[in-house]
DNA sequence: GAATGTATGTTGAATTTTCAACACCGGGAG
DNA sequence: CTCCCGGTGTTGAAAATTCAACATACATTC
C-alpha cells in the first residue's frame, strides 16, 4: 500500500491529509485495491453506483452505450484521477455507464457511503475528505455550468465572444492567454475550426480584438 | 422558526432529518434567517462564497454581469430551493454572480464550512445533511452532463435523436412521454422551434418515430 | 538547406439553421 | 356557437455553419 502514497498524495481528494494518517483513514472509508487487466471491466452499466474509484496505475476509460448499442468513450481517467464519484454521490440506483481498464491497472475503490457517513471515532481527516469530495464534485459543476453558458449561444461569434469575455474577466484584464489551440478551442465551443479561425480574423479586422496565437487582447 | 418547518421539510437538503432535530441542527451548522426586501441583494459578485442559502418565502434571482456590464438572470430560485451551494462547496474565493431578492423574502443562510466539518458532538443528522448536500450537488452534475452530452451534437436532428434515445432508455421502452412542449424542447436542445418541428415531421415521414404532442414512440 | 509536419488562415460550395410569416387545430370564454 | 388564443406544423428566404481543399508560416529533423 505504502508504495501508492506518491499517487494518493497527488489526488485532490486527499488534500490536507497527512500521509501518516492515510492507512487508518483508508480502513475507515473501506478502501481496497483492485488489480484489473486490460479490457476487464471494473463496473458495468446497471451495477449499483456505490463506489468512488481512483486510478493508482494504468488507466481507466468511461464507456457509454446508447439505445442502439453504439459504444463510445466518454472519458479517459489517468493516475491520481477519480472516477464514478458523481454517480456514487448522486445516489442513483444503477450506473448509466461502464468503467473498463484501458491497460493493466490498479485502482483504489472506496465506499461512498462510508465516506459521507462520519465514522464512529469522528476522525479529523475524515471531515477533510468529505470536504474535498464535495469540493471536487462542486468544481466539476462549475466547469460544466460555464461550458453550458458559453456553448448555448447560437453562433460561432457569440460563443467565441462569451468565452473570451469570460476569460478576460477570470484573468482580470483585457489581455490574456488561453489554454487551447484553435482545434481545441473549436472542440470546446462545439464549432468548426475553420469557421472559428475566420471569425477570429473578422473580429480582428473589425477592431474588436487583437490576437496572436493563444494570446488575445480585447479592445 | 417553527413556522418554516413545512418549507424546510420540502427541501431535499433535510431529507431523512426528523423535524424535532431541526433546531438543534440549525444551530449546529450556523443557520440564520435573513429578511430582505425586493431588489435588495443577499450576496454580491465578489463576496466570499461561504454560505449555502435556502429560500423560505418569496424568491431570489441569480444575476450575472458580463465584461461589458450587461446583466442577465441566470436562474430563479423559489421556496424550498437552494442557492449558492455550488460556489460555497467548490471553495472558490469570490462569487462570480449575485443573488438578489425578487420579492420581499426570507432566506435561511447556512455556513458551508460548518456543514462539511463534523461538529464536536458528531450528531447523526449532521452526517445525513452532508450526504444530502453531496447528493444534490452531484445530481446537478449529472443533469448538466446529460445536457452537454446532448447539445454538443451539431445538428437539430442529432440533438433531437440523442435526447429521445436517452429518454427512451431512461423510461425503459420505445414509447414515452417528454416533459416539454415544442418551445421548451427547442430551448433545452438550443435549437430553433420551427426547425425542430420540421425535423420531427421529417423523422415521422421517414418512419423513424411516431409522435403525438408530448408522446413519442421510436420504431 | 531541404524536407517534413503541425498549426493556422482563407475560400467557396453544400448543407443546415434561423427567422418571419402564416395556416391549422383544439380548447375555453363569452 | 363564435371568437380568441396558445401550441404546432409548414414554408421560403436570409444567414450561418460545415466541409473540403488549399495557402502560409514556422519549427524540427535529417
Amino acid at each position: 500500500m505504502k508504495n501508492y502514497y506518491p499517487i494518493l498524495e497527488r489526488c485532490p481528494l486527499f488534500n490536507g491529509i497527512r500521509m501518516e494518517d492515510l492507512s487508518v483513514m483508508l480502513g475507515c472509508i473501506g478502501g481496497r485495491v483492485l488489480s484489473v487487466s486490460k479490457g476487464q471491466s471494473i463496473s458495468r452499466e446497471g451495477d449499483p453506483a456505490t463506489h468512488v474509484g481512483m486510478v493508482l496505475s494504468g488507466a481507466v476509460r468511461m464507456v457509454r452505450e446508447d439505445y442502439y448499442g453504439n459504444r463510445s468513450i466518454v472519458a479517459h481517467i489517468g493516475p491520481a484521477e477519480l472516477f464514478g464519484e458523481t454517480y456514487a454521490c448522486a445516489g442513483i440506483a444503477a450506473l448509466p455507464i461502464s468503467f473498463v481498464a484501458d491497460a493493466d491497472s490498479q485502482v483504489l475503490l472506496m465506499d461512498c457511503r462510508r465516506i459521507t457517513t462520519s465514522c464512529c471515532n469522528a476522525c479529523a481527516f475524515h471531515s477533510r475528505i468529505i470536504f474535498n469530495l464535495l469540493q471536487l464534485v462542486a468544481t466539476k459543476n462549475l466547469v460544466f455550468d460555464q461550458k453550458i453558458q458559453i456553448t448555448s449561444k447560437r453562433t460561432t461569434r457569440e460563443k467565441l465572444m462569451a468565452y473570451l469575455l469570460n476569460e478576460a474577466k477570470l484573468q482580470g484584464g483585457r489581455s490574456f492567454t488561453i489554454p487551447y489551440d484553435r482545434q481545441e478551442l473549436a472542440d470546446y465551443l462545439e464549432v468548426d475550426r475553420s469557421g472559428l479561425s475566420a471569425e477570429i480574423s473578422k473580429l480582428r479586422r473589425e477592431g474588436i480584438l487583437e490576437s496572436e496565437k493563444k494570446q488575445f487582447t480585447l479592445l
